[in-house]
DNA sequence: AAAGCAGGCCCAGCTACACT
DNA sequence: AGTGTAGCTGGGCCTGCTTT
């Protein structure tokens, strides 16, 4: 792109001719949907063509960023909680001996045990875990097949912050003190503050 | 070959800001 | 207050690649 061939006559880029809204098919996709009902290409694949509903209203985006916005905030206040509790846990049943002296991040974490599972709504997927990434390890012994990990923590499947989340009954976050961000040089923080103030203002 | 997937281009709409 | 401009953002969809 940079070279700037002007000799040669280019005709004006052709606009492209953008419907309104693409019908949920096609945004998964990512193809071209002309708009009707069915669209072409949920008529090809033979597919049920629908189109978002959201009320005119109701700003499309504020809509959605509103949504977004609170499902990733109870999700953090989640994960906090999750990570406040290890760590107390770890906290109050590590013997402090010689041996297992290092840094307690670098230990394997408790057995962790989910908040109340009896209580998981309905619209919750039960059976869904998340497993936690791999921890470094300095010197496993020689290991065959997948790494084994005792801890499991069952946190809303990410697909969940389509609708708003919901706290499982029973379940109480810690207070936790409002987000704020340290302004860093050289990160996006910025961006997610100026983000978080502007869909603040807009609520 | 056809269908699906996904990176990223493109553009309309919006906002902030400067200027008059 | 009105206007012009630049920057940002969300989302449509082009297009190359992969899978079936």
């Amino acid at each position: 792109m940079a070279t700037d061939d002007r000799s040669t006559p280019i005709e004006p880029r052709k606009k492209r001719t953008k419907i309104v809204s693409a019908c949920n098919e096609c945004r998964r996709r990512k193809t071209k949907c002309n708009g009707e009902q069915p669209c072409k290409s949920c008529l090809k694949s033979a597919v049920e063509c629908l189109y978002p509903t959201i009320s005119h209203a109701e700003d499309k985006r504020n809509h959605l960023n509103r949504i977004a916005l609170e499902a990733i905030e109870h999700r953090l206040q989640t994960i906090e909680h999750l990570l406040h509790t290890l760590l107390q846990g770890q906290l109050s049943t590590q013997p402090v001996t010689p041996a297992n002296s290092k840094p307690s991040s670098l230990a394997a974490p408790p057995t962790f045990t989910a908040p109340s599972p009896n209580a998981t709504p309905k619209n919750r997927h039960p059976t869904s875990t998340f497993h936690s990434p791999p921890l470094p390890r300095h010197s496993s012994p020689p290991h065959s097949g997948p790494p084994v990990y005792s801890h499991e923590l069952r946190l809303p499947p990410i697909q969940d912050l389509d609708t708003p989340y919901k706290p499982t009954a029973g379940f109480h976050p810690p207070e936790l003190s409002p987000l704020t961000f340290s302004h860093t040089q050289n990160d996006d923080s910025h961006v997610l503050l100026s983000f978080r103030k502007r869909k603040l203002s807009d609520l």
